[in-house]
DNA sequence: GTGGTCTAGACCACC
DNA sequence: GTGGTCTAGACCACC
């Protein structure tokens, strides 16, 4: 994971491990990494570390077995609700810096169908 | 204008004189902060200003009188293509974003739409 | 490669380079000293050398490889074009001299010829 | 005057009242400044520009009257030598240099044909 | 005052 | 090892 500081680096850990469950690659039962080795693969502060999973625990995207480590534990709810909530975020993001180079609403509707067309689908529309 | 360190700080400065000139507001024809003044208000190295500067004289968006400073000359086809530029690295940024969080692209439309008409229209689509 | 103050060193760097291309003694493909040495050997900061590089890279003189060093990539039209400018510096001073110490363009092309043939031909012009 | 490093300072110096004095710019009779003054106004070392002066005075381009100054000497012949010394440094310069990016004699004079005509006729052609 | 060049040296990322 | 970025600060040329 690679950090800038646009953001609180305990706020980039969680978003991390957000984007991952969501995108699959982190699922219910997963095992993630001790809080150590954690900060030591990502060079930063073990109280860093130890906000974010803390922060993780108590909106039940993750619990704590003493003795045995930390693991995923999101619901199917939990994930559609990060899921929109990313979504929010990226919507957000993308409208505001379109309306502000000088695009209408309805031209970038246009330039996002033009350019998911070049880009390929993504497989999902498909049969 | 406030640095973060996701990109190199030359390519920041380079990056926000795009911004303002395709939103208009930098002109062609208007003198931007002396090399100096810029590094003081922005807190870098005067160094670090210059190479963005003169890297800006060679795209040609401005041009610098010894003595006197530095203009905006950037062309009516030079702004649409960065606007158009600019465009295609919010739309690449986004698509490949909702797609891995599981959207499909007809999927997204339809979040961009709603997304849009909740936050009000940008007043180029009224009549 | 011996420098001197009659110009800024980058510049003089780019040109030397420049003519070992035009002259054959650099073809596309071949690597160019890594910034560290070349600035060792000509005793230069190597900052200047990394900014002549740069420009060469801008010219699509030379491409880098991180970790691996650079290489020279001018395509034929580049190294015609290349030429072709060195060509026009070189007469246009030699022009703007000779008339200034009062000779006529006849007179010139004149001497030109003579001296070419005191000096031997260089052998492209022999059957 | 501006200096660079790419010869002895005494020889630029020397070789800037040739010019002149090729050019017509001195003519014979004509007060140079006097050793001080000329040191002072191109920031030189006054034993440089007292060994150039003691040159030209060998060569009998100057001469130097007690208290009264330093004058150019030139006689026409001497300027022809001049003229033809500096056309000579000119010309093997040139050739060489054209050689080596890879013209042949017969191109370089083509060249220099076109260039002189595309730069206006220095007027001495005219009837 | 303005921009242009250069040195010295740190620290980083990629290989 | 390679190139890339940045700071700190000197000195220059043009206005």
């Amino acid at each position: 994971m690679i950090l800038d500081n646009s953001k609180a680096i305990y706020r980039q850990i969680i978003d991390d491990f957000k984007k991952k469950i969501v995108r699959g690659e982190l699922q219910a039962g997963d095992r993630i990494p001790s809080q150590r080795e954690y900060a030591q693969t990502v060079r930063v502060n073990p109280n860093t570390v130890q906000r974010a999973y803390r922060e993780m625990e108590t909106m039940q995207m993750v619990e704590t077995l003493r003795g045995q480590g930390t693991f995923i534990c999101t619901s199917q709810n939990m994930k559609d609700a990060m899921k929109q909530e990313m979504a929010s975020e990226l919507l957000e993001y993308f409208i505001v810096q379109m309306r502000s180079i000088g695009f209408t609403d309805a031209e970038t509707v246009h330039e996002l169908q033009q350019a998911m067309e070049s880009k390929g689908g993504n497989g999902n529309d498909s049969v």
